[in-house]
DNA sequence: TACTATACGGAACGATAGTTCCGTTTGTCA
DNA sequence: TGACAAACGGAACTATCGTTCCGTATAGTA
């Protein structure tokens, strides 16, 4: 007689249900390994909100990503205890990126080239990503612990390379670094709701671009 | 009994234009003019909502600005038949704004200062109005009837201006009308979003303008 | 195979926001 | 002042979405 009744298991409320935001090679809190299936449906879920978020951006629903991953919303919640922590889970990664991108620009030879390399880098890969212009644009969105030192890690190493591209005379004084990736993301976000071609996000990078260098300025 | 009651009288009237765009003298659709209180309704619905979607956006409840008007959603809806036409009022009065200053633009003498003065007006104008922002960023919005032409307009009068000033050897070539009203706008957004002060977003004018002038464009 | 902790699915719940409905109030006119 | 169309207010309805609950299915194990 399976004991069908019962609160089963503290399972949903043991806790935890956060306890690890990745469980990397299926471990779960304590060492018990998850099982497969988990393992398995954890990864569609992953897949199916990169997709999704990518596409809509934050405000796509949840039901929309448990969907398109083959699994109920019930299953969804299991591995993500929020529908913030799923959105971050995504957002981090592609945060992760542009921060190693702005590390590795911090200590290149030629200071502006490497800033301006890195500029067009970043709008590169921004670029249709809604979830990551959502994030980046913070549209009502708190994105918050695990993802708030990424931000500042790469608001730092942006910081970096504006000093020393500078410091190297390659950019105007006076510029702040929310005024750079302020200018980026908004970059961004116009070619993305005018649904405007590559080309034309090229032109309006190069323009944020020459004008960041020194000159005129009237 | 969810709405309630407490709540500030409002009547605020921040100095507010709000002209009469559809009901000009208090006439209705037929000859008959509209009563007194629902002519004074009428009014104070547009400031209250003036006042909110300027500081909201699109997204404010409509609730509000009834709250803040001191009408019930009942009349509102009764003198706009949408949440959408409403905010297309108020931004129909905005973008009429910016249209004039555009078509003003357009015979000055000298093209290349008319552009560049023009487009420091607009971000001027832009900023800190979260609804003109959204509707300018399509955000979520189909502005559309009534809006729409406004637009053309606007970017026509645009248009025009940096045609001119092309010619005049102030703008490189290869620029078209959206790019450049999308970096104005995104600079825009970047500065309420990060919250930055009226000196940044100058100096994020200031580069957006450097950079479309003739020059470097490596 | 039998057992059970683990995981699953999706109906149901609660909050928010746009819109409608209808009983009540009020401006206007004779 | 009385009558009535016009206008009002706000509860209620509808739709959307995030989240929870709980009965059922199943992977892993003895």
């Amino acid at each position: 007689m399976t004991r069908g009744a019962g609160v089963a298991g503290g399972a949903a409320a043991a806790g935890a249900v956060v306890g690890d935001r990745d469980a990397p090679a299926g471990a779960e809190g304590d060492g018990r390994p998850m099982r497969a299936d988990a393992l398995r449906n954890r990864r569609r879920i992953l897949e199916a909100a990169e997709e999704v978020f990518a596409a809509q951006g934050v405000s796509a629903p949840v039901d929309l990503v448990a969907e398109r991953a083959g699994v109920g919303v019930g299953t969804l919640y299991r591995h993500f205890p929020t529908k913030e922590a799923l959105f971050e889970a995504i957002v981090l990664t592609r945060l992760e990126d542009l921060v190693a991108e702005a590390k590795a620009g911090g200590t290149a030879d030629d200071a502006g080239e490497a800033f301006y390399s890195f500029l067009r880098k970043f709008a590169g890969k921004v670029s249709n990503k809604h979830d990551l212009i959502d994030a980046l644009g913070a549209q009502g969105i708190d994105i918050k612990s695990s993802c708030s030192e990424r931000f500042e890690e790469l608001e730092s190493g942006v910081e970096r390379m504006l000093r020393r591209a500078e410091e190297a005379g390659a950019v105007r004084d006076g510029i702040t670094t929310p005024e750079v990736l302020g200018l980026l993301v908004g970059v961004c976000q116009a070619a993305e709701r005018s649904q405007l071609d590559d080309r034309s996000s090229e032109r309006m990078v190069d323009i944020v671009c020459d004008g960041l260098r020194p000159g005129p300025t009237m």
